[in-house]
DNA sequence: TCTCTATATTGACACACATCAAAGCCAAAA
DNA sequence: TTTTGGCTTTGATGTGTGTCAATATAGAGA
């Protein structure tokens, strides 16, 4: 499953009604988006300095399970806002600020004329 | 329940890590914007000159049962996305542009510095 | 090779949610 | 007051999802 694809044919914004299809894509971003835990992960991720982030660091920062947020991850990889990298034994996450980006542009109302 | 009390407090943005509290208010506002019909509700209320748009409007544009459609626009307006005003028999829609914007800064990453 | 540590995947379960039909509510008109 | 039209609420149902325990995989080291 591709990333974004839906997502980068972006219509201007709120200008004109999304269609469908375009909905659709968009939706299962801010799907991602719509769950505390992931939320947190990801501005853990953002915030950090290096901009990598391995698993082990976030796991300690939440009393969950590993599995749950190594779902957690896989999900916000799958709608292109987290990328992975193994290296060893760890596995390191980073941010896609392109993706972020996209989505603030889409949300940005230009001050009701 | 109050609209937007924890989005009103909003971190700077993906600067620091949200904190349970913060992320738990945000993620109601994604998780919102997580459906494909909610966010073309959205995106015809937005776009729509007037600002104001009547629920037979929104019916009209879907294939979807009148319920279904208010229990979305129910949704959106739990999150403080939109407001209503019923006037005669009908009831009107309308955007809350701040709650849009907050969202949007909240996501607009910094050009990776 | 065997073990140990770090992550991912699987399977199961409880809960949440999108949807519809049916019933209720509210305001205007008859 | 009764009826009609616009919208909301309720109840039911199938599907999706967050979570965990158990299991699997992958790499490093002994």
């Amino acid at each position: 499953m591709e990333p974004l694809d839906l997502l980068e044919c972006s219509p201007p914004l709120m200008r004109e009604p999304l269609d469908a299809e375009q909905a659709a894509g968009v939706a299962r971003v801010f799907k991602a988006l719509g769950d505390p835990v992931r939320l947190r992960i990801l501005s853990i991720v953002a915030s950090r300095a290096g901009g990598e982030v391995c698993v082990c660091d976030i796991t300690g920062a939440f009393e969950l399970s590993q599995p749950t947020i190594s779902h957690h991850l896989k999900v916000l990889k799958e709608v292109g806002l987290l990328t992975s990298e193994r290296r060893a034994s760890w596995v390191y996450y980073r941010l896609v600020p392109e993706t972020l980006g996209e989505l603030s542009a889409l949300l940005d109302v230009p001050a009701t004329v």
